[in-house]
RNA sequence: GGGCAGGUGGCGGAAUGGUAUACGCAGGGGACUUAAAAUCCCCGACCGCAAGGUAUGAGGGUUCGACUCCCUCCCUGCCCACCA
């Protein structure tokens, strides 16, 4: 046997031994499944990152393990090609991007392949390849010839459904002219989501708004199921949040306004029971209705209303973002609205804090109860009506000595109530306001910090302490109180206790009460009950409304709570027929057209006699055509328009002349669906077959990066509903493709700074291959960290890491011990346990440190009985060792295909352990016992103890306990 | 402003409510060697001569016992954000 690892030669020839023999293909149709998935890469002129190998590795492991359990495991791999970066390059490098992505998928291959991952390259899939697109195309096609059925709550095809389309007649599929985001340096129109904070995602060049004739597909319609289908799924809380935050469900009304012009504008609010403090309307500057009054001249001032709208038009988001708070607007003279609740004649505005693109692009404002409002209301001097006063609304509004620059944090309390000499009630404020008495804090103070100074400048008493109690909050409308207090729903308050106070009830009953139960004891203390108290605040807070001038008036909603008075003024809105109950989301319907090449061509033919027609699904792929020159146009149109020969074609339906759509599909579209084509990809007549999909899906395990938690994971869970709404998969994989969801933490550079080329900090896994091998990156990349962490690259881990593979080559290599101590059984047991368990929590990081401890027990030598047992817990680690040293041994067959140990439940139990024993809950002696040992033993040997004796003084313990093969706890 | 994650040695990090600091890195000491590499062994939170005491961001609570559960606060990171 090899004194030393040599991997330099094992790895390569396990390498290949393994792609002969198949070790790793799936075995469809036989025993029972399992589907791991990682996100296929983008093939970049860059190669494979170090972070790929993080999520790769991980369900490597997984899928290793469960493989040699004798599962028939899937674990696929292909490459997302299409996509900008790679157009980018082939123009910049003036090669077709056709031989980009080749020369990209073979570095990716080779890369991929010299870490030794268990992928079943016979599914190999490209997104680029016409047998592939073929299917994304006629998929698109599906979309385009389906509605969405409101009573069935699902996509249903329409009756005849190869007819052309006449514009947009609710088509899941349709165009339309919108704003889009256009990124004048990449030529394209981006979707919302790639040009999230105003700069293009693939740039960061600021994008431009641009009409543009667009396909759009209506993910809009899934939303809610979307939403509420996250809850039969396992995804990681954190994906789960931002899953709902994007799609953004909000409950409220519409309301309509009548107008002057005795038109009606409707608006959309969360908070329908505002609306007798609504004082204004503000219409976003892009708004329809802007546009007809500028045209008929309703509006007086209209030149200063178009110069607001060009300038917003001219305006990026991101600029827009910039001003922050800053609010600017104009009236639109000679138009009012009458607001249906009071009647009263109010303002009409348009801002550009009104975003057009969200509810109705309109809003009613009520400044007294929205800060955004509020200062729009301050800087045109509109009127601020309040309705509500419950606490948390008061704040924020009332307040004449507002300090803006002043953050929630860091703002001082002030003191409502001292009601005698000692005990003081604080009210924290919940923003900027500077209190009912007393300044704000100081610089360097905490909150605390700024109470007690104040209190003791106040009171002159020196020495007191403060603590937070939780007081039920005030809710109530006009300042009524609720009837059940919800004691969860609370607001913070101090207790500023004074330590030269005598002892009395209040010290002492605080000792053992939960602190929000003492609100009452302390009010109690103070003579006050809630509603004493809240009536007492409701003075303070009314004067503090006359000093900021607010008016209050709640009409028909006093005394109701906040959620009653919602209730009570929508169903008034639909009596009177001015409004109804609404839900808005954040999510738009998805752009899904690209004016670039390297995408899949759409699928359509316009013809001007009969519409848009889908191409007949027997003529597809529409291949992509060769093409001279990719280069975006200026004028926004693909670079396909200018293949005549191509784009021009025979009408399928009129026989006249037509032309094909030249604008191709996002990146997005041959990603929403890889995973069902994995189960069947050699599949000519289907994307899939029934049997397969059958088979395999739902993914058991999908594992990828945060950065797509929002975009592709939403993309694809909405394509598979939709595919499996219209019966394109079979009913019993369910409308849910993923049924886990996880995701790795970043690995950062050395020092704890994002990887970057610009920074020079990137790690080439290449290089890592080449100096310590295959087995030693991958077991360093799952022990470095929390596999859901960021964590730091650190050079000097790897030497340990491969110190640890150099040890276990040792002891395997070694001869093998004679016996097989006591000791050593029970931690290899242990250690079968632990290392199972944690590869199926995804515990990576301690499932090697384990591997680590019975590895350095096994320096004098490894017992026979343990040799294979060990070599398989390391195979899904360090897959060419393990089958190197495998064979060695002089196994037949693969270490991948082995079984995977079993522990034995009785022996991971020590024969004997170390009894601690603790007085007073502290460690005062500990004694070796045997692990049966009996309790009454137990407790008879830790009295025996000199140690423990010393501490209990003499006296008999008062209280004793016994955790069983832990500890004995006395109390005295 | 909202959401989420997190805060434990010099560093990455361990710890079903039960011996805090496993495992690894870096550091110190030693063995082997002519020497080095490699390997092996030992030490290591803080204060204290010791007995002992104090430490898991801070403060409080529950408990015989809290890194772990509850409350409040502070801080860091990530994502989202004029979303009505």
């Amino acid at each position: 046997m090899a004194n030393h690892r040599t991997y330099e030669s094992y790895e390569p020839k396990w390498q290949k031994m393994w792609e002969e023999q198949g070790t790793y293909r799936a075995q469809s149709g036989k025993g029972d499944a399992f589907y791991g998935l990682i996100e296929f890469p983008y093939p970049s002129g860059e190669g494979l990152h170090v972070g790929h190998p993080r999520s790769y590795t991980a369900i490597d492991v997984v899928t290793r393990k469960k493989r040699m359990e004798g599962k028939d495991v899937l674990y696929p791999i292909g490459f997302d090609a299409f996509g900008l970066p790679t157009e980018n390059f082939a123009i910049k490098h003036k090669i077709k991007p056709q031989d980009a992505t080749q020369k990209n998928v073979a570095n990716f291959t080779r890369q991929l392949k010299s870490l030794g991952f268990g992928f079943d390259w016979s599914r190999q899939v490209n997104t680029t390849d016409p047998a592939y697109y073929k299917w994304t195309q006629w998929m698109f096609l599906q979309f385009l010839k389906s509605r969405f059925d409101e009573k069935k709550e699902k996509a249903v095809l329409v009756k005849s459904p190869d007819a052309p389309v006449k514009g947009d007649d609710g088509r899941m599929a349709y165009k339309a002219t919108s704003t889009i985001n256009w990124c004048p340096r990449c030529k394209i129109g981006l979707a919302n989501e790639e040009a999230v904070g105003g700069v293009c995602e693939r740039c960061g060049n600021p994008v431009e708004k641009r009409e543009k004739e667009q396909w759009m597909i209506r993910i809009t319609k899934y939303a809610d199921r979307l939403l509420t289908d996250l809850d039969t799924v396992d995804y990681l809380d954190r994906i789960k949040a931002q899953q709902v935050n994007w799609i953004g469900k909000s409950e409220g009304a519409f309301i309509d306004f009548v107008l002057s012009t005795g038109e009606q504008a409707r608006v959309f609010t969360t908070r329908p029971d505002t609306l007798f403090g609504a004082t204004y309307l503000v219409l976003a500057p892009e708004h329809e209705m802007v546009a007809a009054w500028l045209a008929n001249g309703a509006i007086k001032n209209g030149s200063a209303v178009a110069a607001y709208r060009v300038a917003t038009a001219n305006k990026t988001d991101m600029e827009r973002g910039a001003e922050g708070k800053e609010k600017t607007g104009v009236s639109l003279n000679g138009i009012t609205a009458k607001n249906p609740a009071t009647g009263e004649d109010i303002p009409v505005y348009i801002a550009d804090y009104v975003l057009a693109g969200y509810g109705t692009g309109a809003i009613m404002a009520v400044p007294a109860h929205d800060e955004r409002d509020f200062a729009f209301a301050k800087q045109f001097g509109l009127a601020i009506k309040s309705v509500v006063a419950p606490y948390t609304e008061l704040t924020g509004m009332c307040t004449p000595r507002q300090d803006k620059s002043v953050s929630k944090k860091n703002v001082a309390t002030a003191i409502i109530r001292h009601a005698d000499k000692d005990v003081f009630l604080m009210l924290e404020h919940h923003d900027g306001r500077q209190g009912f008495v007393g300044g704000g804090i100081e610089a360097g103070e905490t909150a605390e910090e700024a109470v007690v100074r104040e209190v003791k400048e106040e009171t002159g008493l020196k020495h007191i302490r403060i603590e937070r109690v939780l007081i039920p909050h005030l809710y109530g409308y006009g300042f009524k109180p609720a009837k059940d207090v919800n004691c969860f729903d609370h607001d913070t308050f101090f207790v500023v206790i004074a330590e030269d106070m005598e002892a009395d009830a209040l010290h002492e009953s605080e000792k053992h009460t939960p602190v929000w139960k003492r609100a009452d004891e302390i009010t109690g203390h103070l003579n006050l009950d809630h509603h004493q108290f809240a009536w007492d605040w409701y003075r303070d807070a009314k004067e503090c409304f006359a000093d900021a001038g607010v008016a209050v008036n709640s009409g028909f909603l006093d005394g109701l709570s906040t959620k009653e008075a919602k209730e009570k003024m929508i169903s008034w809105l639909e009596e009177k027929g001015v409004g109804q109950k609404a839900t808005n989301y954040k999510l738009r319907d998805w752009v899904f057209s690209r004016q670039r090449y390297w995408g899949e061509p759409i699928p359509v033919i316009i013809c001007k006699a009969c519409g848009y027609v889908p191409v007949p699904e027997d003529q597809l792929p529409v291949l992509l055509p060769a093409v001279d020159s990719y280069e975006p146009t200026d004028t926004g149109e693909s670079p396909l328009s200018k293949v005549r020969e191509w784009v021009e074609v025979e009408c399928p339906s009129c026989g006249g002349d037509a032309e094909r759509e030249t604008d191709t599909m996002p990146n997005w579209a041959g990603s929403s669906w890889y995973f069902l084509r994995y189960c069947d990809p050699q599949n000519d007549q289907e994307f899939a077959s029934a049997e397969a999909l059958k088979h395999w899906m739902p993914v058991d395990l999908y594992n990828g990066g945060m950065e797509h938690t929002t975009l592709h994971l939403l993309y694809s869970r909405f394509w598979h509903k939709f595919l499996w709404d219209i019966g394109a998969l079979p009913k019993e994989i369910g409308s849910e493709p993923y049924t886990a969801r996880r995701s790795h933490g970043l690995i950062l550079a050395e020092g704890g700074e994002k990887m970057s080329k610009s920074k020079g900090n990137v790690v080439n896994p290449d290089d890592i291959v080449a100096q310590y091998g295959a087995d030693v990156f991958r077991v360093y990349e799952m022990f470095m960290g929390p596999f859901d962490q960021p964590v730091p690259w650190d050079t000097n881990g790897i030497e340990g890491v491969k110190r640890f593979l150099d040890k276990a080559w040792r002891a395997v290599t070694a001869s093998a011990l004679p016996s097989t101590p006591e000791a050593l059984e029970t931690l290899y047991h242990q250690t079968v346990k632990k290392v199972t368990d944690d590869i199926e929590s995804l515990a990576f990081n301690t499932a090697v440190s384990q591997l680590m401890i019975l590895t350095n027990a096994y320096v004098e030598g490894i017992p026979a009985s343990h040799r294979e047992g060990y070599l398989q817990l390391l195979a899904p680690f360090a897959p060419h060792m393990a089958e190197e040293l495998w064979s060695m041994l002089g196994n037949e067959g693969s270490i991948h295909r082995s079984g995977w140990p079993e522990h034995d439940a009785k022996k991971i139990i020590a024969a004997t352990f170390e009894l601690v024993i603790q007085v007073n809950g502290k460690v005062r002696d500990k004694i070796t016992v045997s692990a049966d040992i009996s309790e009454a033993d137990a407790i008879a040997q830790a009295l025996a103890s000199e140690k423990v004796q010393k501490y209990l003084e003499g006296k008999a313990p008062t209280q004793m306990r016994y955790v069983k093969g832990r500890l004995v706890s006395m109390t005295v």
